[in-house]
DNA sequence: CCGGGAGGAGAGGTCC
DNA sequence: GGACCTCTCCTCCCGG
């Protein structure tokens, strides 16, 4: 056993210590970014009470902003397509 | 203890035993109603693969029948309200 | 002009309305299943109610269908799995 | 008509355009937090990529950080509760 | 075979 | 306190 590495033998106690580590830092590591997630998630819901408190009725906005994410090219052509189908079935 | 319980005496085994009955009772009947909820679920991917295959495009058809299961008139005002909205802002 | 098509000549107005017809009953299909899934889905619901009715915890009950639903292998894979990673991070 | 809002006698048009600056700063608000949540979805994703190029499951890194997230008291109670009703429905 | 996207389920907040 | 409804998370399916 010509390595260095920690305990002399039998080294699976000090591998799975190592491998806890590991588990344990990238566990912190994304407990870290989901607090930075969660944060924002709690400044758009305050933004959408305040939103509702101004009268504007939080549901269209979400739409709105949904329609804004999209590529306008592929928007329009989605918008079109589903103008053709609504009159179609008549809705 | 006058009762005719199985068991004499202490009978929390016996309560144990009723609510295991109960519980797995409980727990296939959900079973036999999620089969259902699948098999139906099933049908209705078939019926969009199939109506993909005939020309038309899945997702609008989604919106579409989002669009039918609105009150009309609610649907109506929601749909008038967006586009005050997308005026607004530009969209 | 020998076909019993409504409309002579160019007939897209014609090709439209079968396409118009086609997409009705795809959307109708579809909302027939979709009836049976809502209320299949009903159905769960009151079950869920009922069983907590008598004392037992709908949560709990839902992971416990999820478990039943697994592969028994898998499942006990995983299990000792996770035991190992809680083990490693101290859970 | 002493005030100095744009537009002399009825002034809908004008209330419109304010309505409308309302609308789009709180629209572009809530774009701008959820760049930020889109930012760190992102990094949360590369861990989990990075980790299970390190060798770990990231399904099952997900559950233990679920369990991370609960209440001790709670956790146990919960996994006390399902192993009873594990042991019922015999799971 | 993997990554992305859509659908469904579960959990939390809100209103009654 | 319960019921509805929304939001988030997870899973599954499709496409590359």
């Amino acid at each position: 056993m010509p390595d260095g590495s920690p305990g002399v033998g039998h080294n699976s106690a000090a591998d799975k210590g190592i491998a806890a580590k590991q588990l344990t830092a990238f566990v912190e590591r994304i407990e870290r970014v989901e607090v930075d997630i969660s944060n924002a998630q709690t400044d758009r819901k305050e933004i959408y009470q305040e939103l509702k408190g101004a009268g504007f009725d939080p549901k269209i906005v979400r739409k709105l902003i949904g329609l804004r994410k999209m590529d306008p090219a592929e928007r329009q052509e989605q918008e079109a397509l589903l103008d053709v189908y609504r009159d179609a079935v008549g809705v």
